[in-house]
DNA sequence: CGAGCGACGTTTGTACACAAATATCGCAGT
DNA sequence: ACTGCGATATTTGTGTACAAACGTCGCTCG
């Protein structure tokens, strides 16, 4: 995912073997879709990895043609890239990190914004319930509750995406919370990244939607997201 | 496009009447994308419209592969949805168009906060040509005179947006800005946007970024963008 | 020994054939 | 007459065959 790690090919199913149980996928372009978009955002395709069909493929147990409709919606997000004949995995710069969570931060704020105004009683219940459940969690570093945090964390900016009612609000969300989410899991294992505190955030902007505040909901958001931005120093980034 | 316009499916070669010479474009993938990307932003396929792939591929004279692939980044940039099992012309509210327009203001308002820092003299340059052939059209109704101020419009902000060196901003901002910009073309003629305004406060922009006032270019292109928001009463939309 | 040209291998692009899924229409039975 | 079941037609999903483009490696000629 990052510069600087050397480059590799792809090898074999042997590099799925992260946490996804790809064999239970039955269909083959969703196979093909979260075969491939794991293996980058886990690691196993290094930035700038080239991406051939044939060997795609064979990766996910599936033929090329899901795999050119796999690889189209990538580059469509921007985790992967093309050129004339090519395709190669997203190479993300320290720089490019930072300007993603800035765009978040712009991007979910507004969102807040509107669903201080849209959002039903029955999502304002679910969020609490959400943040109940990660009450449950507290600091760890346990691996299995990180990722436990890591889902409900997306569930709950997802719920609050979701309350905008707006297709475009959440297609560019979407897009620009695919790689952030996926890194949090590892800046919590590198830098042991404050799961209660978050959670203190996750509580207020809960209770400014509740309020029907959009300045607040938004403000609280902005804050929420700018503070769990990656910083340079705790990371060997380029 | 809009709602409640009626539903009509794909008729055939005919609808792609408009400006767009299809026939010249060699290659299968791009004549299906562009084929039915136009089809879409000029209204021939109305918000709702079932995008049956066969017919597609009759419609832009090539197989369904290309067509598949097409829809599917149609579907990723927001233009097209899919339920299960079909896929349909996306539909826009007013108040998805609003918030589009808001999220533009956003995006790009933040990409002109890092182009202030970052954009090459050339490329100040380019703006400052692109201000100066804008001037030279000033304002009129001509349906020609009218494509081209869009078409250098286009240029001067994507210049812009390509300024902060980040894939990710580029890849959001095409996705926010290719509905909005298609619109512009019809709220110039509808409503008489003022050329010459806009391309005032494109001069504030340009002069914002040669100062390297990441501050001022950023409420300056915020207040270009929100200027040119489209308004309820002067339209028709649901 | 170096440069240029040509053949080959690899990868992507396109089309098509077949399979699977789903909605619709009609028929029959109650 | 209404309901439920089944056949059929339409549409999408998948795999594969073939064609085209591009890069590379090696050979030959200067």
């Amino acid at each position: 995912m990052f510069s600087g790690n050397g480059r590799s090919g792809v090898a074999d199913a042997e590099i799925l073997a992260g946490d996804l149980q790809l064999d239970e996928i039955e269909k083959p372009a969703e196979r093909a879709y979260q075969g491939i978009r794991h293996a980058i955002l886990s690691g196993a395709l290094p930035g700038g990895s080239h991406l051939p069909e044939e060997a795609l493929a064979q990766m996910t147990g599936t033929s090329r043609t899901p795999v050119r409709e796999a690889l189209r919606r990538l580059v469509a997000e921007g985790l992967a890239r093309a050129d004339n004949r090519h395709r190669y995995v997203a190479d993300f710069s320290y720089q490019e990190l930072k300007i993603v969570f800035n765009i978040r931060a712009r991007l979910e704020s507004y969102a807040s914004r509107i669903a201080a105004e849209l959002i039903t009683e029955a999502e304002i219940a679910e969020l609490e319930r959400i943040v109940e459940q990660i009450d449950k969690i507290g600091d760890t570093d346990d691996p299995a509750q990180v990722r436990l945090f890591a889902d409900l964390n997306t569930r709950f900016h997802t719920t609050i995406v979701g309350a905008t009612r707006s297709i475009q609000m959440q297609s560019l969300s979407a897009q620009a919370i695919s790689l952030p989410l996926e890194l949090i899991k590892q800046f919590v294992w590198e830098q042991r990244v404050n799961i209660a505190r978050s959670n203190n955030q996750h509580r207020d902007i809960v209770a400014a939607l509740r309020a029907r505040d959009p300045e607040w909901a938004e403000a609280a958001m902005s804050g929420h997201i700018l503070s769990t931005r990656p910083r340079r120093k705790a990371m060997s980034l380029s």
